[in-house]
DNA sequence: TTCGTCAGTTCATTCACTGAACCGACCGGC
DNA sequence: GCCGGTCGGTTCAGTGAATGAACTGACGAA
């Protein structure tokens, strides 16, 4: 994941292990969640997740390989990048989407819905499986609305990146920190 | 992820990292799809994976453990156990359906379907996103046949559990592998 | 008795993750 | 010009997981 000592599984001829192989290292899944929902920053990244510094950049840049991310200057003087989902790293929202789903419905500790899915034309919650009772379609990254679920907790990671996830807002669209206070 | 250092994400509350705390480490979501290819036995699994025995064991072990798989015992003297995959291991057909599709789609080393879908009722190929045209629902992987694609390569992998695996057959159903000949 | 299979365990080596410290470019205040 | 702070890293020592080869033990077959 996850994962370690090599991370290639040589002689696999499945695309499965393909895609393991780029997303499937530890931490890697988790920051390509965080782009969908709006964390763009490295120091962003790392006030969410807890993850070591070496490690971050070790995945983005591995990420940015794959073609999964984009890195982007989004200012000169001082130098800033953002990380952002290219097409191909935003067609894996239906495996993020499945895993998490997964989760929620079979993996005890992690039990109630922490966050809703609204397919923004129809207005409706998709399903478990993606499909939005509405249209009828797999709906698309883009089109959805995060909302907190029933099953959120409030007294966990009072982190400002955590703060701002907690209101409703478009995936893909870049995380708004300006109303939560900085940590002490 | 496969992974390494410790499997949990702590302080992590999202649906995602509960999961991946059971199935994001190295190796094991490849075993888990072996099984829903039909493969039950520890030497199986080794000779299709070229996993080190200890991880094969630690891997199985674990989704025991996590209710993943259950482990069966189907002969007595010499006892022999065989692993099936419950029905929380079942659940998580759609995230590794969307993985290897993604793969399939998306990275240029996987290029050329190896394997396609055949949703049995309905007797057509299942789309990317795992549904059936022709009852437009996601298709369950009881109901799916599995059948070497066109991408499929013959060179590679002359194990015989890869030789068994190029022969089409149903999902979760277990493999056939008196049509193979050893290996030298 | 000997050979082979199956399902492991043990062990030394290799290698990735961890956490803390360090670094350099820049900005704002004084 | 100096000081403190932020951002986005890199470096490094220590730890612990993965690897691959060797070993084990129960059994069946010849």
């Amino acid at each position: 994941m996850g994962m370690a000592l090599g991370k290639d599984y040589a002689g696999q001829q499945c695309a499965l292990a393909r895609a393991l192989e780029l997303v499937g290292e530890r931490w890697t899944l988790l920051v390509v969640r965080d782009v969908f929902y709006g964390v763009r920053r490295f120091s962003d990244f790392q006030a969410h997740l807890d993850i070591p510094r070496a490690v971050l950049t070790s995945r983005l840049t591995a990420l940015v390989e794959a073609d999964v991310l984009e890195r982007r200057r989004y200012q000169e003087s001082p130098p800033r990048d953002e990380y952002v989902l290219t097409d191909t790293g935003r067609a894996l929202w239906p495996a993020v989407f499945a895993l998490a789903q997964w989760a929620i419905e079979f993996v005890p500790s992690a039990a109630g819905a922490l966050r809703e899915f609204v397919h923004i034309p129809c207005g409706v919650i998709v399903d478990r499986s993606g499909l939005c009772p509405g249209c009828r379609t797999v709906a698309p990254p883009d089109e959805l609305e995060m909302r907190p679920g029933p099953g959120i907790l409030t007294h966990t990671r009072t982190d400002p990146v955590s703060l701002a996830l907690r209101s409703p807002h478009r995936l893909l669209e870049p995380l708004d920190l300006s109303g939560v206070a900085k940590p002490a």
